[in-house]
DNA sequence: AGGTTATGTGTAACCGGTTACACATACTAT
DNA sequence: ATAGTATGTGTAACCGGTTACACATAACCT
């Protein structure tokens, strides 16, 4: 392996120089650079990164903390972070937290003794006291950790408002509405928009709370069905919620779109998979990712970061759980 | 932060006796030893390992590389692979291939970089070249590389059997079988089990190349079934594309399972919320993962590797789509 | 007793970079 | 002319571990 110091002798000048020609640090003539670049060509010189990181205690890792890769919402995201984190030059570390507290700080500990450079955290859970003290770089995903690290988050209430009013565009009279767990960012603001837009009609409307979970949401629905058969449209908060959905009205006979219409949220790749396709509440997964990376990245290389509030656009997707405006 | 000298000093001893004891490397008597555990103790003295694999020139980081952790069938491997890491104390690096060789190989040189102590290599290109002359240990899925490399892999073809006679038990006698892309070597082993299968049948059959695509396989089923209104049961090669043909058949109107029975190969959540409930072979993907990470750990650690190709029994998983045997 | 081998420990070089500091020269300002 | 600043470079310490080697003592042979 070729060192900076194989790199110095041939091109004639300390290791110093090469170093500092290498990292654009300090002061490099002109004919010392050329003499640098040359030998670095030669040699096909490439910098070791660990010894590096020795000394400077920085390295090109991000932590990418999430619940649980296997939900259907997390795989795109982990892909744009690393999608974009290669294109930067950095390195992708996955960790599965499993909502679990202790699980997240053992990652950042462990993480932290390999001079990780920063962390992209996705969680559902609201609190996070040990992210306080941290001072490495953190960029939040739809939850708001504390008014120093940045959060990006798609535009929940905006897209409740959007999914509610499709429903009652298209006529339904009596919906139900699959608020999700309470404990997350994201559900609470759905419910908001949910409900400043059905305020603004004069529809019957139920609430029930349904975990962001197929087999339960199937249950759920089921039961709610059978107790009010009135229902016409159902507003869930999450596609798997909605594919429980589809299935219990499928099981019970329901008609969908004719008799029943429903609309999930979130825009997962499952849905044109349904049939009917699941209309929906698209959140741009891919774009929240590759943001809060590059917003990860300005803060890690110390560059100025504009916000610390991104809210991501959320786009209606129309398929065949929902009829056509009359 | 607290160094392997503090902690020597702290004992009375040198350090490399801290570092003999730690490593549990040369002779370390057992007064040194306390005195040692008792430093490490106080200190909270944890090792450094930036600085232990700068001259060690290994590490404890794993390199999972996968074409695309977006597609459904990757997710579940990643926690497999994560979990076991995380319980060896590996960590483990996302890597996103898209199929590029230069990706992949760019990948391998930029952790070799940071001594990377291995890779599990999931692929869907038959030749890996580039593999060969790496001396780092790495663990295959689904595709051989080489002698020298353990492949772990699911049991395809007597998936593919399982399927085929599932079909013929219910009653299906013109069954078309969706075959995956010819570049794979999974694909292959399930088309070879279907032909062994149908071969000892006296059933009509068509064979149709289909990528493992949901759109493509809708529109190509679509056409099948128009083309040849008499076929009653489809074998897909995989979920995605038997999501396909279920849409296709509920586009035309035919009658799952009455009709037509599908049954489909992966075993991904999706199957399940579709409706009907799609019945497929299910691959033991969890433990597929499971089982190349300890494979890769154990050649890490020079420890015996009994077998080099490791085949993980799948499973007939029946739902809605295929009727109960008459 | 004397030679081997096993046990135990410390010193210092080394892994491959970065950077503080000292020093030299060239240019600018007064 | 002189001080002050900008430019350019090298030496050597340092990051925090591992380990070759030298040396010392104890245990085991014959």
């Amino acid at each position: 392996m070729t060192t900076i110091r194989d790199v110095a002798k041939k091109a004639g000048v300390s290791v110093a120089t090469v170093s500092r020609f290498l990292n654009g640090s300090g002061y490099v003539s002109a004919d010392a650079a050329k003499a640098v670049t040359e030998a670095v060509e030669e040699l096909e010189y490439e910098l070791n990164p660990v010894a590096r990181s020795l000394n400077t205690k920085r390295s090109s890792l991000i932590g990418l903390i999430l619940p649980d890769i296997t939900n259907p919402f997390f795989p795109e995201l982990a892909r744009a972070v690393e999608d974009v984190a290669l294109s930067y030059g950095y390195t992708v570390i996955l960790c599965n937290s499993d909502e679990d507290p202790k699980k997240e700080k053992n990652y950042i500990e462990t993480l932290k003794k390999k001079y990780i450079a920063g962390f992209i955290v996705t969680s559902n859970q609201l609190d996070a006291p040990h992210y306080a003290d941290t001072k490495l770089p953190i960029v939040a995903l739809d939850r708001a950790i504390n008014e120093k690290i940045p959060v990006v988050s798609s535009n929940n209430k905006e897209g409740a408002v959007l999914g509610t009013n499709a429903l009652l565009e298209r006529g339904c009279r009596n919906i139900l509405f699959l608020r999700g767990p309470e404990a997350l960012n994201p559900a609470n603001d759905r419910y908001d928009g949910f409900m400043e837009a059905i305020g603004k009609s004069d529809v019957d409307y139920r609430i029930v709370t349904c975990p962001f979970h197929y087999a339960d949401s199937q249950k759920i629905v089921k039961r709610e069905l059978k107790a009010n058969p009135a229902i016409d449209g159902i507003f869930a908060s999450s596609d798997v919620s909605a594919a429980g959905a589809l299935k219990a009205a499928a099981i019970l006979g329901r008609n969908v779109p004719d008799d029943l219409q429903i609309i999930g949220f979130d825009g997962i790749a499952m849905g044109e998979m349904l049939s009917p396709g699941l209309s929906t509440i698209a959140q741009d997964v891919y774009k929240m990712g590759a943001i809060a990376t590059r917003i990860l990245i300005k803060r890690i290389e110390n560059k100025p970061v504009e916000e610390s509030f991104y809210e991501i656009p959320v786009k209606l997707i129309l398929r065949g759980t929902t009829r056509s405006v009359e």
